[in-house]
DNA sequence: GTTAATTGTTACTTTACGGAAACAAATGAA
DNA sequence: TTCATTTGTTTCCGTAAAGTAACAATTAAC
C-alpha cells in the first residue's frame, strides 16, 4: 500500500526537500542525481512513481521518461518537475505518455496532491469494481461489502483485506510472510504469529454462517482457502 | 448544481487559460493533456462536460469524442476547441455527436457562454432530469432545492455538492482523496481531514430529520451513502 | 464598512482496531 | 509415553483513525 517513489533531481537541495515532504507523508523515497542513477534503482526496486526534473544535466528528465515509455514501461507513474520558463518543452513532456507536471515553485502540499492524484488513477484502473465470489461468498470491493448467503456480514479491515486475498487466490498454499506481504503490505514489520491471530478472527465471524471451514491450515506451510475441502 | 468540466489540450498554456476562466466562473475544473489521461478521469469522475481539443498527438479530438459517443455516452457533453476553420472538419465533428464547437483563438466570454449553452441543453434533456432522490431524501439540482420527507432543509454550498455526489452514487464507498476530486475538484488542495468536518457538518443537517445514518463511515477506508443500512 | 455565512485547518477527545504476550491445545517425533 | 514444535485462543493495551469543537481566513451580504 506505501508507494515507493523515486525522485530524480540534480540539486541536492530540491532532492532532499522533496524527500522530507514525501517522508513525512508516510512515503518510502530514493532519490538519484542523473538518470543513469535512476535506472538503477529502477531494476533494483520497485518503484510506484516518479518525480523527474526536467532540466538535469546530461540525459535529461524528458529524454529518460520517453526512453521509459518506449521500452514498455507503462506501469510506472511519471511527474515532470519543471522551472516557469519550460512551458514549450512542457507540452512534449506530457505527450510522451507522463502522468502529470508540477511547475517550480511548488507547494509540498501540491506536491502531495498531485502524487496521490496519480497513483490513486494507476491505482484504481484494473481491479476496481470488482465483484468475486467463491462458494456462499460474494465480495463487492467497491461497496466494500461482503455477502455470505445473501446476508451481508461485518469485518474489520484487515479481516476484509485478508479475506479478499485469500478468496481471490483459492487452493493456494501461503506461508504467513507471504500473507503479511500480501495483505499488510511489505514494507510493515509484524510478528508472524499475528496473521495466526487474525486467521481465528476471520474465522470466528465466518463460524456462524458454517463456512469457516474453507480457510485451512497446512501445518508448518501456512494457510489455503478452499472451497470444497477434500480431506 | 456546479458543472464539472474536463479540460482536453495537449498546450498546457491553454488548459490553464481555460481553467481559470472556467473557475472564475464556479465551475469545478479537471485536465488532461491527452486522450488517455482524459479516458481515465472521465471514469472516475462525474464529468458534465469536455472541452476537447481538435488537434492532439496521439488520439485525437475527433477521434476522442466518436469513440465515447460509440460506445454509449451520450449524457455527456462535448465541446470541440479547433484551430483550424476548415468547416468540413467541423461539420464531421458536430455530426459524430458533439454538441458545439469554438474557434481558437476565442475569448473567456465565448467559452463560458457556449459552455453554459451546452451545459442548459443537456439539463434541458429528459435524459439528464435533475431530480434524484433516495430514501426520503430528494434534491432537485435545477431549483438548487433539497427536500427530506417534503420539507426543504437548507445546505449550505459543499455540503449540497458533497450530499449530491453521495446520493447520485449510492452504496460505494468513496476514500476521502476520491471525495475531494469529485466534490472540490482535482486542482484543490486541502487537507484529508477536511472531509471528515465536512461530513460532520452534512450529518449534523440531516440529523434533526432522523437521515443522518444513510452517510456510514467505512473505517480505513473512506464514506458511503447507503439507504438501507444492514447493520 | 460592518456583519454574517461559509469553509479549511488545527487541536483535542473518543473509539475501536490490531499487535503481541501468554497460555492452552494439538500435532508429530523419539 | 514424553518432549518439542506448531497452532489456536484469549486478553490487554498502545495507537491510528474518526469524531468533534473551536478558531481563522475568506467570501458574500447588507
Amino acid at each position: 500500500m506505501t508507494a515507493h517513489i523515486l525522485v530524480v533531481d540534480d540539486e541536492v537541495s530540491i532532492r532532499d526537500m522533496v524527500r522530507m515532504a514525501l517522508e513525512i507523508d508516510g512515503f518510502i523515497v530514493s532519490d538519484a542525481s542523473n538518470a543513469h542513477q535512476a535506472s538503477s534503482i529502477l531494476e533494483q526496486n520497485n518503484i510506484d512513481l516518479i518525480l523527474l526534473d526536467w532540466m538535469m544535466p546530461g540525459i535529461s528528465g524528458i529524454d529518460f521518461a520517453s526512453r521509459l515509455r518506449r521500452e514498455g514501461n507503462h506501469q510506472v507513474g511519471i511527474i515532470m518537475v519543471t522551472a516557469k520558463d519550460d512551458e514549450d518543452d512542457l507540452v512534449r513532456g506530457l505527450d510522451i505518455g507522463t502522468d502529470d507536471y508540477i511547475k517550480k515553485p511548488f507547494s509540498t502540499k501540491e506536491l502531495i496532491s498531485r502524487t496521490n492524484a496519480v497513483l490513486r488513477r494507476l491505482k484504481d484502473q484494473p481491479n476496481s469494481n470488482e465483484v468475486v465470489s467463491a462458494g456462499v461468498i460474494t465480495i463487492d470491493s467497491q461497496q466494500h461489502r461482503i455477502l455470505i448467503n445473501d446476508t451481508e456480514v461485518e469485518f474489520s479491515p484487515t479481516e476484509f483485506r485478508l479475506l479478499h486475498f485469500l478468496l481471490t487466490h483459492p487452493d493456494r498454499v501461503f506461508a504467513r510472510d507471504q500473507l503479511l506481504d500480501n495483505v499488510w503490505g511489505n514494507q510493515v514489520y509484524v510478528e508472524d504469529r499475528t496473521v495466526d491471530v487474525h486467521i481465528r478472527r476471520l474465522r470466528k465471524v465466518l463460524e456462524p454462517h458454517k463456512c469457516d471451514h474453507y480457510i485451512n491450515t497446512v501445518r508448518g506451510v501456512g494457510y489455503q482457502f478452499t472451497v470444497n475441502k477434500s480431506e
